[in-house]
DNA sequence: ATATTAGATGTAACTGATTACATCCGTTAG
DNA sequence: CTAACGGATGTAATCAGTTACATCTAATAT
């Protein structure tokens, strides 16, 4: 069923079907009518492709994302898909698992299928690539990450303030020996939270013994993370985790190896959960406003699509600050002093 | 860049740049590397639309999911997706809240896109709306639900069975008290496990008590169903779960209310994930294959996609089954005998 | 009564690919 | 020497829409 042969039954011509889906308000009320009932008699719709070659707009934006498993993903995705649906958008979706060459592949298909902007959570491609893509008129935000990246919006999380805050709130705490337990698939954001970590020990001015451990996300890995560390007596007296998978594992291996959290370890996760607030003890963490996050992403990212401005010059930036959730796994001044006598 | 262009420039026609692309075989070695250098110089993509609009495929399939957060439906995904980029398919994803409505504009996107084929992991249309995508030749799977839906394809895991196991382990480690925890916003699942309940219960020739307790699906829901059955004084003594975030809500406010996991309360969870084995106790749960359900599924669409038969008849099934997953939470049968003495 | 105008609709060009069919040319067979 | 053939390439129709421009009608202005 195509608009010519509704255009027979309903005794008009292709332009007045066309007009009916795209401009009603010029086509005499009994007409539209007329037409709209042979479309939903013959139940057509429109052929997305003819439109698309037309009009040289698909509608459709694409998200390049790692991976699905981490709760910030997954709140900033369906920001994301809650703009893009308001907005009538549909979503391409794209799990990279980090991988460069699936990025590749990802964004060539962006590129066929003329997508009218791509939202990049995972990011491995060189800068150049990127601006070949906005070369091509495809709008690009890049959602989390503050490195230049080719993008022409950036849309992120401040982890180093937050890992600013987390480390003030551990020394004031009274702790002299903290541990930043990385991820190190992440190099970016380990990065950015080894500066606000050891912005903070500076700033102290207080003599504390740092120590960054090289690790991989998830609960697994952070258990054995925690593990190594305890079997070799390696582990400092206070940790913070890149993310709360990490942190979880951590808290296992402590409970497990009879390690008392917060007692003998305090702990802290550079990311929040609901488990984080489940455990025993729950767990001291930054509340990431990722819901936010997707959001602010896809609303910048449709205003570059609406505007077409796509200036290569510098790109625009929006900060979300994380908030600190202080829970019980760090311990408390009064305890932390009682162990120093 | 269109076709057009790059064929003036190779000095060739567009049917030989076409040729490049689709049947290179048929093209004389040193005009294509000619042809493929204009292209790479002049960085040129074919327009998908106009490809799609020629061919009548779009190798596109679309994925309606009522939400990321399950570990299960996250893996769902990942098999889903491993599949289609294997395949060469891009992925629409749509995530339905479980929504009837957002369904059904997602399904009509699916047909305004031209998509090859769709797969509901939520699935709230009536029967005749998906039968009216099938007959304007969308192949539908069903991921994980066995309920007659109008897809040419089913694809579910036995949840049924899964049950039922449980049950039989329950009632095996000596219980006689055992409540259902369900999720109310599952209404079909609930009733596959209800039957497998029921079904051992029955078949154990045991006089055992049951309860059914309506709930919703999440650790929150979970926690308040177990405080509110704590401290009217119902809590039963052994309970499954229907998912597991509920069951993690349990055993927090099991813990928090001062009941203890598995000597007051045997908890199992009808799901797992990776937090079951992380918690204290450790919760006994059914593994899904959810994964491979997503991947198999996949396959099934593709099946039916390239084969493009799409019978209305009956559809075709494919089962899996769970695995149980014996942890700590339920206890052990010594101690039941202990407890009824 | 005629010119003007606005609103409704129609005609046909155009979007960028694919591909059936036509053409061209060199090779081999008769 | 010519016919037949087949490989490489070109021509033009086609897919299903959108829309600039043309046309027609009827109402209003002069």
């Amino acid at each position: 069923m195509n608009i010519r042969k509704v255009a027979e039954m309903a005794g008009v011509s292709v332009a007045t079907i066309s007009r009916v889906l795209n401009h009603p308000e010029q086509v005499l009320p009994e007409t539209r009518e007329r037409v709209l009932a042979v479309m939903k008699e013959q139940n057509y719709t429109p052929n997305w492709f003819a439109r698309g070659l037309n009009l040289g707009t698909t509608h459709t934006i694409a998200l390049l994302i790692p991976n699905i498993e981490s709760e910030t993903n997954q709140r900033i995705i369906s920001g994301i898909e809650t703009i893009a649906r308001s907005k009538g958008y549909a979503v391409f979706f794209c799990n990279t698992h980090g991988d460069q060459a699936i990025e590749e592949e990802s964004l060539d298909m962006c590129e066929n299928r003329r997508v009218d902007g791509v939202a990049f959570v995972s990011l491995n491609l060189p800068e150049e690539r990127v601006q070949q893509a906005r070369e091509n008129g495809i709008p690009c935000v890049h959602v989390g990450k503050n490195r230049s990246s080719g993008c022409d919006t950036l849309c992120y999380i401040d982890f180093e303030e937050g890992a600013y805050r987390l480390t003030r709130h551990l020394i004031s705490l009274g702790h002299e020996e903290i541990g930043l337990l990385l991820d190190s698939s992440e190099r970016h954001r380990s990065a950015q939270i080894e500066a606000g970590f050891l912005g903070a020990v500076r700033e102290s001015g207080k003599k504390i013994r740092t120590k960054q451990i090289s690790g991989e996300a998830g609960v697994q890995n952070g258990y054995f993370a925690a593990q190594r560390m305890i079997k070799r007596k390696e582990l400092p007296r206070a940790l913070i985790a890149a993310g709360d998978g990490q942190a979880l594992g951590v808290i296992k291996a402590a409970q497990d190896l009879g390690v008392a959290v917060p007692d003998e370890l305090a702990l802290a996760s550079m990311t929040d959960s609901p488990m984080c607030s489940i455990v025993n003890p729950p767990i001291t963490a930054l509340e990431l406003p990722a819901n936010k996050l997707g959001m602010a992403a896809a609303r910048l990212l449709f205003d570059s699509i609406e505007n077409k401005e796509l200036e290569l010059g510098v790109p625009q930036e929006m900060i979300l600050q994380p908030k600190l959730k202080i829970r019980k796994s760090c311990g408390n001044t009064k305890y932390i002093y009682e162990l120093f006598d």
